[in-house]
RNA sequence: CGGGGCGUAGCGCAGUCCGGUUAGCGCGCCUGCUUUGGGAGCAGGAGGUCCCGAGUUCAAAUCUCGGCGCCCCGACCA
């Protein structure tokens, strides 16, 4: 049924790309590593902004935006920062026609830029704190890129703040990483495992990184947002500091977070099929899709009439689109819709309009029903909040069954390979045992689990022997 | 950066080994008619620096040399 895209189980990667192709959401460019976010993309992509924002705004955050390029010597300011981003950044050395004194780098992440200006910004108590957040494009030089999930150039907010207290600090970090799994869960229906990064695994800079992790469905971890706390690392390489209420001088404790475009590759990993993608309806740009059928010009006038009428009522309600293009038959344009992933589709010709009801399609499950007009745009918004969860419930199930707790080493080494999924694993802690574990599975910890998903109990790590006290999540990660 | 594959119409490819008509096919596109409830049919038509450069030759998409680019698989990463 679906023309030029790879299944699933035959070749994953290729589906991929087909399924990005089909949906018309991304194209290669010109520019090595670097996609085109075509109109389809892009307007998924703002639907995700627009929830994202108003999560950061009600939660006292605020928008700025800072340069493009920072100053070579701002990024060598904090030790493991510039360590853990030389690698991968673009560097400008020329402009108007000269060499610039100094090289500016174009900005892998704007922790440096910002914080040279909250060193401006920032005398007192008072000033604090500073809760800022930016929508952005970075570019981190790839090696190996794929659409949405790695490429050069990609989109993506990162909010930065700054604060009086260390446990203020921690607080706003995990406040935002509640708002990410909120919004994974809420709106982009794919369930995520909270956790806090190796040390290994943490972002360059940080004290701590915490994280909400996805399974995709070939069973490979996908890190769909990370919040991290900076503690006092880029106030002091930036020499902020503050004085508090007793006139005590002290450095500003920080945080920062994100997540990209990256995201629209979860959302078609955790739920499309072998015909395309399946957009959550929440975050759906087209939510239902009116496919009229007619015969003649008679036909086609009384039609569009009546799905005039219908949908006078839905404005506002959910975003609906009619397709009365010429030239294409209905059952082309079914399959164009359900290749862009439009959750509910309605088919309404000549017969429905006789026994006053329609079609209605589930792009989910496939479901075709007739309904009553008479109920229809109840019908709409149940079905649309219905896939909502059925998409959600789908993805958690798939998760959990193919999430494994083992104890045995060697036992593990088998499983990663087939069936692969989420392990659980005891783990003592050492770097040792981390980097032995990837360098012989392939596999990653993907993060310490905390709250709800924590799982606190003795046991013996799966390396070395060594003493445990809870199970960390391990598997081959995007 | 290592391994593999590829570059010919918008897309996907054949032709290249063994040089030789006007470079072809499928899809898409344009026009017209008939169609329209799961990717319509017929007829006509438009569209090419055969990745680039140099060389060999009477003659190069095809052979030789050099370059460039892209995709896939690994090491690094949101």
């Amino acid at each position: 049924m679906a023309k030029g895209i790879a299944k699933r189980s035959e070749d994953y990667s290729r589906w991929y790309t087909d399924v990005i192709a089909a949906a018309k959401l991304a194209d290669y460019s010109p520019i090595k590593g670097c996609m085109v976010i075509r109109p389809n993309g892009y307007a998924l992509w703002e639907r995700m902004q627009a929830a994202l924002d108003k999560m950061f705004k009600e939660t006292g955050h605020v928008n700025a935006y800072f340069p493009l390029f920072i100053p070579e010597s701002f990024m060598k300011k904090e030790a493991e920062h510039v360590e853990g981003f030389a690698p991968e950044c673009a560097v400008v050395t020329h402009g108007g026609g000269k060499k610039l004194e100094e090289p500016l780098i174009i900005r892998p992440t704007s922790e440096t830029i910002i914080w040279s200006m909250y060193k401006k910004w920032i005398q007192s108590y008072r000033d604090l704190p500073i809760l800022i957040n930016q929508w952005a494009n970075v570019v981190r030089w790839e090696m190996r890129t794929r659409l949405f999930l790695r490429t050069t150039e990609f989109l993506w907010q990162e909010g930065h703040t700054a604060h009086a207290t260390a446990e203020e600090a921690e607080q706003e970090t995990l406040k935002l990483l509640d708002v990410y799994t909120r919004f994974a869960k809420d709106y982009m229906a794919i369930p995520v495992i909270r956790g806090v990064k190796t040390e290994r695994e943490k972002f360059a800079g940080a004290l701590r990184t915490y994280c909400i992790e996805a399974m995709m469905q070939d069973k490979k971890a996908l890190q769909a947002g990370t919040s991290h706390n900076l503690g006092q690392n880029f106030a002091k390489a930036f020499d902020v500091t503050f004085q508090d209420e007793r006139g005590n001088l002290d450095f500003v404790y920080a945080t920062s977070w994100g997540v990209s475009t990256r995201l629209i590759g979860a959302i078609i990993m955790s739920h499309g099929d072998d015909e395309g993608v399946i957009m959550p309806p929440k975050l759906a740009p087209i939510q239902v899709v009116i496919v009229p059928i007619w015969k003649s010009e008679t036909e086609k006038n009384l039609i569009l009439q009546r799905v005039e009428q219908l949908s006078i009522e839905w404005n506002g309600r959910f975003s609906f689109h009619v397709d009365e293009r010429e030239g294409y038959r209905p059952g082309w344009k079914y399959n164009e819709w359900e290749q862009y992933g439009v959750p509910i589709r309605i088919e309404i010709g000549p017969k429905d309009l006789e026994q006053n009801h329609v079609i209605l399609v589930r792009r989910d499950t496939q479901e075709k029903q007739s309904v009553e007009i008479g109920i229809l745009t109840t019908t709409l918004e149940k079905t649309l909040d219905a896939i909502q969860m059925n998409l959600y419930k789908r993805s958690l199930k798939f998760r959990e069954e193919n999430s494994f707790y083992v104890d045995d080493y060697s036992e593990f080494k088998k499983q990663i390979e087939d069936p692969s999924g989420f392990f659980w694993l005891h783990w003592c802690g050492s770097p040792e045992c981390e980097n032995r574990l990837q360098e012989e599975t392939k596999a990653t910890i993907r993060c310490i689990p905390i709250d709800d998903n924590v799982c606190k109990e003795k046991g013996r790590c799966v390396i070395c022997g060594g003493e445990s006290n809870e199970r960390v999540i391990v598997a081959k990660a995007y």
